[in-house]
RNA sequence: GCGGAUGUAGCUCAGCUGGAUAGAGUAUUGCCCUCCGAAGGCAAGGGUCGCUGGUUCGACUCCAGUCAUCCGCACCA
């Protein structure tokens, strides 16, 4: 209805050019949802926004306009108002045709094919597989998929993908981790290094799995690991030496054989971990994009021979450097060090460069907030490599912090007592650990409210949205106690019954929805949908104490039960594309 | 020091590419169940949109400066 008005509106300006007034090119009319009906449905300020570079007052303007304004049958009234606004009345009878369209659609309505299937990569979460996902990755989570869903909704094509980091030295110090503590399982004894994974949990678990398979079979004399090694920090060394020192030893004992066994076990059990809690989260990928493959298949090399190749890349101090100055950043970086390694920003150039030769129209990447410095390095690489940055949407988002009895929760990774994802889904649920995450814009801090979150009541804003779709299947339940069929032809023939403000209210909301859903997607903001639906869900609850839907007058509960079906499913349409259920009864 | 984010009602936050009288929830106060689930509804009070300038028909929105809070500034991932 909205961009059939715009698309009037342009052919009214087209009019006037062909009358010889120099209205100018690329104008685009728009028209926003009036805030209250007093002024009309839709209000446009084309007239003010031209009045000047044509010279003439705004309602002048107006006023011509007017006049070549094709008129659309389901508009009652155009006026001019204020200052040169331009305000639309829509037909009372028209505001209720959404419903039918609704009951038609469906799962559907809502729905567009304004991406019209263009591919897009949306790559989200993507935390180092060293341990099981925090509270913290849990935001990245919801808010990640709500946006590729949101996307999908609109007609793109969604690519959703986790860039799994199994190559780094990280992954190295975890393996190493696993090993010692399958050494303290086959009885010996000695000082955990102060920076390996000490978590007693999910290390020990991995351990007791290798023993398991291979007995003692990749055990080795106390003595022998520990020889030369250099002292860790809590014995005035370096931990940073000493754990490096002791994987180079695990190496050495084990054999480069069952070394990579370890560390494929250790990576393949908490990436699995990750999916299965992801997947209980509602939250699934079309790929999981290993680090690992694309240094084996030399797209890093590549990488940095093609930056090379135009004049990018320098040499100094032994290392490989990126001028990324070049290109707008504050210094230049190492990509590859004096040893020869690669550093992590040369892999997430090779990775971002093959995102790019994919071929995806349009490159998501949701970041915590605190990754923000690299956006610019990243972007320049892409810019250095001759492909066009602008297509890289690089999203932020902060973190989450967790409050329980208005105290906030504890929660370090240091320590390893953090709060997993997993922990906080057995607390809450799914659904409102979902609908928490994505409440507030993704760069604003969220306070995360467990007591909130797990309250069953009126304050709980989930409940509040759900409940109104509770109250509709129970409305149908009452109906079907009483033995009342319900008749939708019915309903669809008397819907000029519905004269009630809260009914037309509620229509107006409904036929919203469309257009907040490609609004929500397009900004990539989530919380619109969020806050729409909890009006949504308001109108509907004070249409529900001011009036009976289950009325002796058949047309007019017909026509009644037909608006509120059409509630109950955009409700069900809006938690969907959250990743929230819509429970039939609380 | 440099860069980024945030600053709106007591609290938590919306405010759609600049629009008409700045909105919700929550808390406070007062009402509404002989009737489809009161897990709900109705109403009232509550504001210098951090501050100062600028841009213009019009600024919470854009620009500059400034203050406050948070984050980042590795040959770590």
């Amino acid at each position: 209805m909205k961009n059939q008005l715009e698309n009037l509106f342009l052919s009214a300006l087209e009019a006037l050019r062909a009358e010889g007034l120099a209205v100018p090119e690329g104008v685009v009319p728009q028209l926003t949802r009036a805030k209250d009906r007093a002024h009309g449905d839709f209000a446009c300020n084309v007239a003010m926004q031209l009045a000047k570079p044509l010279g003439l007052a705004p309602r002048a303007f107006a006023e011509r306009l007017l006049a070549v304004l094709p008129v659309a049958d389901f508009v009652e009234k155009v006026e001019i108002a204020g200052p040169g606004f331009i305000n639309l009345y829509v037909r009372e009878s028209a505001v209720f045709d959404v419903v039918r369209q609704v009951l038609a659609l469906g799962a559907h309505y809502g729905r567009s094919a304004h991406g019209a299937g263009k591919r897009v990569m949306v790559e989200f979460v993507s935390a180092n597989p060293t341990g099981p996902l925090h509270v913290g990755h849990g935001r990245g989570a919801a808010y990640g998929a709500a946006v590729a869903d949101l996307l999908a909704a609109v007609g793109y094509e969604v690519h959703r993908e986790y860039y799994v980091n199994d190559a780094g030295r990280q992954m190295h110090i975890l393996a190493t981790s696993v090993w010692l503590r399958y050494l303290e399982l086959c009885g010996a004894s000695f000082a955990f290094p102060s920076n390996g994974y000490k978590s007693t949990g999910y290390i020990y678990d991995i351990a007791q799995k290798l023993r398991d398979a291979h007995g003692d079979a990749f055990s080795a004399p106390i003595e022998q690991v520990f020889a030369a090694i250099p002292a860790d920090e809590p014995q005035g060394g370096d931990k940073d030496e000493h754990i490096d020192a002791l994987i180079e030893r695990a190496q050495a004992l084990l054999g480069e054989m069952r070394y990579r066994e370890v560390f494929d076990l250790g990576l393949n059990l908490i990436v699995e971990d990750i999916r299965q809690d992801l997947g209980e989260f509602g939250v699934r990928f079309e790929n999981w994009y290993s680090e690992r493959g694309l240094m084996e298949r030399g797209a890093v090399n590549r990488a940095i021979e093609q930056l090379r190749e135009r004049g990018h890349i320098f040499e100094q101090e032994g290392a490989l450097w990126f001028r990324s100055t070049a290109f707008g950043d504050d210094k230049d970086r190492v990509v590859q060090r004096a040893n020869g390694q690669v550093t992590y920003f040369a892999s997430d150039i090779a990775y971002h460069m093959e995102k790019f030769e994919r071929g995806f129209e349009r490159v998501i990447d949701v970041w915590g907030a605190d990754h923000h410095g690299y956006v610019t390095r990243v972007k320049a690489a892409l810019t250095a490599l001759g492909y066009d940055a602008g297509k890289l949407d690089i999203l932020l988002v902060q973190f989450a912090i967790l409050y329980r009895g208005g105290e906030r929760a504890q929660m370090s990774t240091r320590s390893g007592e953090f709060v997993t994802l997993r922990e906080l889904r057995q607390e809450v649920g799914s659904d409102a650990a979902r609908y928490f995450y994505v409440m507030r814009k993704s760069e604003q801090h969220l306070d995360f409210d467990l007591d909130l979150a797990k309250s069953q009541s009126n304050d709980n804003p989930l409940y509040y949205v759900q409940y109104a779709h509770a109250r509709v299947c129970s409305v149908m339940r009452q109906l079907e106690g009483k033995g009342w069929p319900h008749d939708a032809a019915r309903g669809e023939a008397a819907m000029s019954r519905l004269q009630e403000q809260a009914e037309t209210e509620l229509a107006r909301m409904i036929a919203q929805f469309p257009e907040l859903v490609e609004r929500a997607a397009l900004a990539c903001e989530p919380h619109q949908l969020v806050h729409y639906l909890r009006e949504l869900a308001g109108a509907f609850h004070s249409y529900y104490n001011g009036h009976v839907f289950l009325v002796d007058d058949e047309d007019l509960r017909a026509a009644r039960l037909n608006l509120i079906l059409a509630t109950r499913q955009v409700l069900h349409n809006g938690l969907n594309l959250l990743g929230v259920t819509a429970p039939a009864s609380m």
